[in-house]
DNA sequence: GCACTTCCGGACAGAACCTGTCCGGAAGGG
DNA sequence: CCCTTCCGGACAGGTTCTGTCCGGAAGTGC
């Protein structure tokens, strides 16, 4: 019967949108009786979509992971989403090719008016770029951590502080954030009776979890910017607070909120608030504001700018006496590909392909380059 | 019958994964027969899933878009990039709680062999971060694209030029490269008899697709170094040729390869072509190098490298005359979250979060900042 | 230990569905 | 005109599905 196939399709969905389901539910939301549903799992189970029960008080289904990826049922934001990440997955050395095909498989039945949200979303989005790779973290851990989330059940857990000892905390978690190289849980923690802050990379979960808990009102602003509070003052090594020559709402357009918090003084001055992994880093920040600014600390900022003051004082020395016999190689054109007048680009010469796990992208006049 | 219900998801994987296939195709993949395919497909359609058909030479049965998402069929390679992809995703305004639940989907499903490569390829992979967002693409262009590529189907489309003309293209697509804030299709133009890079916003497809053609060999390195040697030379305003005191080798390793290419010169020295769309830009990217190097070229480079000069020059120079009065209240922390010794992030000032949206995250002293 | 919760699965009658074969029709392209 | 493909009804034969009923098993809380 065609109304079995449906059915299975709707169990399979009701089972990844949420964690545990009583077979009494399940046969109502489904409109047949328990024994059927009970039979559906097993047909579920035999199609390699392994789903786990637990009987007595609180029991009920839940799927597992098994040995093979059943049909994900997404729903119209989900879909979405996907569609965005999997763009940006594109991007990412190693999972090119998938991405692409999977970006296709799931693009060429999106319906058109999500295409349009896909369309409006991507173009208007832009995610904090990490600078660089973050710690590893076992993915079952953000699995665990996302379906505690979305069902709201309590997490117990091991947390390692950054000073090396641990504890048990027990929270309610609300949101997962990824915030430039790294995976942070934003919960309500029961011991403290306040919101706080965890890294994912220094949480062990301890299982089961549960028990469910009633949402609470969110943090102020939202998860996104409750981490944002945290992490961007003192997850640097490097700090300052630079006096700009310029209104607070010139300086907020020009940063990404991610690296920065601005302050104003008198309506044309402002403080800059930031930092960085190295002076460099925050000089650079710094420099891309194209706005005067005053630093008086820290030390290693001020030693590097003034090396930058020497070092661009020295490189721009040398062009009355070296005349312009360099540059004029360099053809400026219009658009990407269009190289005399041409609208496409035609064979370059050879550069390695983007990819950070190898960087050997130098080229020796007259021969290739790389492997 | 069960079968019917398995037969019906591998008719759904099949035809996800690939355009056209005949109805005897069908029938020998799935081991029934015709019939049986034609009766199958009308229960796809019943299920809400379009299956379109045409007839005569080169027929066959595709999946096209309908009202319902269907079920999302991904083979290994294609999962691993989605969960990757999501969690991308979950860093994008307007996605992140959508984003989030469909990656908990994922993972809890993800087979344990998939979970350990995600957790892998996460950890080492760094997209092509782009700067802003690029021109607006419908995401249909891009499923018609991404599907003429994958079953390696020609493509007839429009093309606008730089300046505003337009023509037809025949080409063989080999490859959708997303590469900084636009996508770019690598193909094979069948008029110029070479590959050519064409930017996808410029592309105003012609239905239908096809004929088939067989696959040829890729450009040299693949369509992400091709684009790479087309695009970054010709995509920015304002170009450079530097000269670097420092080995090719140790200049390579501290640049991206998307935003220049290194010519060795004498192996003390060497010659980084690069460039940025504004002189500002190249001018801190410069600066990260952390080594000197000598300009001559072009003229609002150089300008503003001496503006840099100055205004880093003067923005020390107060140092010794403001003291540490400003920078002490800084207090330099150790990880994320740590404040006082806690290991976690309690209230803090109130920021926007990350919303390119809305940018607007100035602080007033003593009011919440924002809307 | 008891009561309540949940899952488990066989047996049965009745109903419904599925499959392969056969065939004539329709549409597209060379 | 011929070849390719999809379309769908008719038929016989066989298979599966469903709801009901029931006894069993396991987990949890009091």
């Amino acid at each position: 019967m065609l109304e079995t196939s449906a059915r299975l399709l709707r169990l399979l969905s009701l089972l990844q949108a949420r964690r545990d389901w009583p077979g009494a539910t399940l046969a109502d939301r489904l409109g047949v009786s328990e024994r059927t549903v009970r039979r559906d799992v097993d047909r579920l189970r035999e199609l390699g979509y392994p789903v786990e029960s637990t009987r007595g008080t609180d029991g009920g289904y839940r799927l597992v992971a098994g040995t093979a990826m059943p049909p994900l049922l997404l729903d119209d934001d989900e879909a979405v989403a996907a569609a965005i990440g999997l763009r940006a997955a594109a991007g990412v050395a190693g999972v090119e090719e998938a991405a692409e095909r999977a970006a296709a498989k799931l693009e060429q039945v999106l319906p058109s008016r999500l295409r349009r949200r896909v369309g409006a979303l991507q173009t208007h989005s832009e995610p904090v770029p990490p600078d660089r790779p973050g710690p590893a973290i076992d993915p079952a851990v953000l699995g665990v951590l996302a379906a505690a989330c979305r069902d709201h059940e309590r997490l117990r857990f091991d947390y390692r502080a950054h000073d090396g000892s641990s504890g048990v905390r027990i929270v309610e978690p609300y949101r997962l954030v990824s915030w430039g190289r790294r995976w942070y849980l934003v919960a309500w923690d029961t011991g403290r009776d306040d919101w706080r802050t965890f890294r994912v990379d220094r949480i062990a979960p301890r299982t089961p979890t549960g028990p469910r808990f009633p949402p609470r009102d969110p943090p102020e602003g939202g998860a996104a910017a409750y981490v944002a509070r945290g992490v961007s003052a003192a997850a640097w090594r490097h700090h300052a607070r630079v006096l700009v020559h310029a209104p607070a709402e010139v300086v907020a357009q020009r940063i990404n909120p991610a690296v920065g918090v601005v302050e104003d003084v008198d309506g044309r001055t402002c403080v800059l608030v930031t930092g960085a992994d190295t002076p460099n880093t925050l000089a650079v920040h710094l420099g891309l504001l194209d706005l005067d600014f005053e630093v008086t600390g820290p030390p290693e900022l001020v030693d590097h700018l003034r090396t930058l003051t020497v070092r661009y004082a020295r490189a721009v020395a040398g062009r009355s006496r070296r005349g312009a016999a360099v540059d004029h190689q360099v053809e400026p054109h219009g658009e990407a590909g269009v190289v005399g007048g041409e609208p496409e680009h035609g064979p370059g010469e050879l550069v390695e392909a983007a990819d950070p796990a190898d960087r050997q992208h130098v080229r020796q006049p007259g021969r290739p380059v790389g492997r």
